[in-house]
DNA sequence: CTTTCGACTTGAACCGATTCAATCTATCAA
DNA sequence: TTGATAGATTGAATCGGTTCAAGTCGAAAG
């Protein structure tokens, strides 16, 4: 077929580069020598070191190449992290990127390299993990994390879940507590007088967009979105609030679903006065759509979210909402995998609400 | 001692994993073929293919090992991005991250690994960089550009510099035209009817910070804010506005430093109705000033800001900027290192000038 | 009954370093 | 002079795969 691009393949220069034997015949001395003048200089005689880094200079010798080394040596010293979204995914999304703020601050105190593993298409994710050239991995449980989770079981590294929707137990994983932090959401609400709610979701399952049953979130395939449904329930119980009538629509964390969702809630036989959404995302897209409508936050309704991202802070009307720790999430997880060396370590950060401007008491106007 | 070890068949520690080579010998074939059974199944008989499989499942093989292959291989499939920065800077500044986002985008589309290689001192970064298992680099220049590509430069693998501020004809760069950019600003302000100017620089030197003269601009280490400032004299003159009036305040990018230039540039003789930033980051830094002093944006004063990342869009008010096409560089960065293989290559970028609300007429006030 | 051919397999040679036990060489004390 | 000691150097054994020329085997062709 492209025998000739075959042909003129073979007359490309063979640009094979200097290799460390070459250096040391070149000097004279033996290969094991030749290695310490790089790696342990101390070891060999001022002169002798003198000479072989001469040598290696006259032929060009590009240093100790890292995948001899490597080989060697076990440890590649680099953590990756790896998620189920196109690469772009880590520069993008509000969250991940201050996760990869905690993230980097603490290789770069540690001294390791870090190495972005990811990929739209399971097929490339699977290569891609199991080709990484690191010591453990983060996985970034967003989307389709059991798959991700398996795939980096195989490859027998150390590695912690992050954000994972399924617990379990035989992983190492950091995480939040979604129940706890859902109650402070709801209870800060109900606290203000609201009494009336009702709450966009995030992810319960798969597929799945629109308004969602009881039954539904019991069966879950994600725990953050039950967990976090349920924190809701039980604090608003404790006002007298009915769950059967706080209507729940489930969205897909894109702004026309959110848009859906918002139009399912406000169209329910009463107007809620508060919304409470499961993320940051989801309440900014519907502080947007708020606005547009002409709908004062938090004068006509009150708006909660999830997530603390820092845009939340910025937001029109800066957002209350429950905020991670997430760089923290992200120092720990590299903690984790440095440090406890395989074994399995699962721990739950604590969260906070913040009180901003996107949430007051229910006015005489709803 | 150690034959006692071998006797009993080599305890193996649970550290270490099954090789290729065991499961080969266990399942009774050659290396070659269980190297085969996993690289390129169709060579192998599929009763074998399927014996072998059964025995790594059974021994617990992980899969080749990344290590081994890249060692034969030669290539790690995957791009370095370089900077002089700590790691979080990735992350954190809204110029990398649009560039980011613009390489990790094309490194998806070709299949290629991305991995983060950064230290704040160089000791660090020179180890990073010599012991980065990449196939080539993208060095993102910002601070001590000339360290870095000398660094990059011993690994002998292609790389290709980003926003180097001193051109250096014999290596792959991709950048912009700041000369054109910043006659586009200026002349954009003159258009507007100004003609009382001053100008917050980036850095011109590795250390300066405060007003400039003439022979200092000449004598700049960095190309970028040279060629900026002589785009905005050039172009001003073109309508009479003599560079000697104009004060230049050399800034160090930071909220306090502008804060110094702004006052010296405030304080002259006449006070400028029009502000030249060399970047966004300082555009906005004055932004904040201004309003702080009161001082209407565009109406007492214009500013115009250069580079374009996403912020300036959102300032407030909106930031009238010179964008620069900084995904797209990202992109033809990984492009230029994935197919120019080793050879130079230079690109100069068109930049563009965005009219917002920081910039309008000067109006009777000032 | 040979030959030939194609489909698998094998075995050994790399890939580029690090490591460490063994050896060699001065140096110094007895 | 003889050891002992410390320091420098060597050589060979890894590390864990991939690759490819050469060999094996069975079936189809002559």
């Amino acid at each position: 077929m492209a025998d000739g691009a075959a042909e003129t393949g073979k007359v490309r220069m063979a640009r094979d580069l200097v290799r460390l034997s070459d250096v040391a015949k070149a000097a004279g001395v033996s290969q094991g020598t030749a290695s310490n003048v790089f790696s342990r200089p101390d070891l060999v005689r001022p002169e002798v070191r003198e000479r072989v880094h001469q040598t290696a200079r006259e032929l060009g010798y590009a240093g100790p190449d890292p995948r001899g080394r490597l080989l060697r040596a076990g440890k590649s010293n680099a953590i990756g992290v790896a998620t189920a979204e196109p690469l772009s995914y880590f520069f993008e999304d509000p969250f991940a990127r201050v996760l990869m703020q905690g993230i980097s601050e603490a290789c770069d105190q540690r001294g390791a390299g870090l190495a972005l593993v990811s990929a739209r298409n399971s097929e490339r994710l699977a290569w891609n993990i199991q080709s990484a050239l690191v010591d453990g991995f983060v996985l970034l449980c967003i989307e389709n994390g059991e798959k991700l989770v398996e795939l980096t079981r195989e490859r027998q590294l150390p590695f912690v879940a992050l954000a994972l929707g399924k617990p379990d137990e035989t992983i190492s994983a950091i995480g939040v507590d979604d129940y706890a932090g859902a109650q402070m959401a709801a209870r800060h609400l109900a606290q203000l007088g609201h009494r009336r709610f009702g709450i966009l979701a995030i992810e319960f399952d798969e597929t799945h967009e629109g308004p969602v049953s009881g039954a539904e979130i019991a069966a879950a395939t994600y725990s953050t979105a039950r967990d976090r449904a349920y924190g809701y329930f039980e604090e608003l119980a404790l006002y007298g609030v009915d769950r059967e009538t706080i209507p729940i629509y489930e969205t897909r964390s894109t702004a026309e679903s959110v848009r859906r969702g918002l139009e399912h809630i406000l169209s329910g036989p009463q107007r809620p006065t508060a919304i409470l959404a499961m993320s940051d995302r989801v309440a900014m897209f519907a502080l947007d759509m708020l606005a547009e409508r002409g709908i004062s936050v938090p004068l006509d309704i009150s708006v909660v979210g999830f997530d603390g991202v820092p845009e939340a802070a910025t937001a029109s009307p800066p957002l209350t909402t429950v905020v991670q720790p997430i760089a923290e999430i992200g120092r720990r997880a590299v903690k984790t995998i440095l440090e406890h060396d395989g074994g399995v370590h699962r721990e739950s950060l604590p969260l906070e609400l913040v009180f901003r401007r996107s949430t007051g008491a229910p006015s005489a106007r709803s």
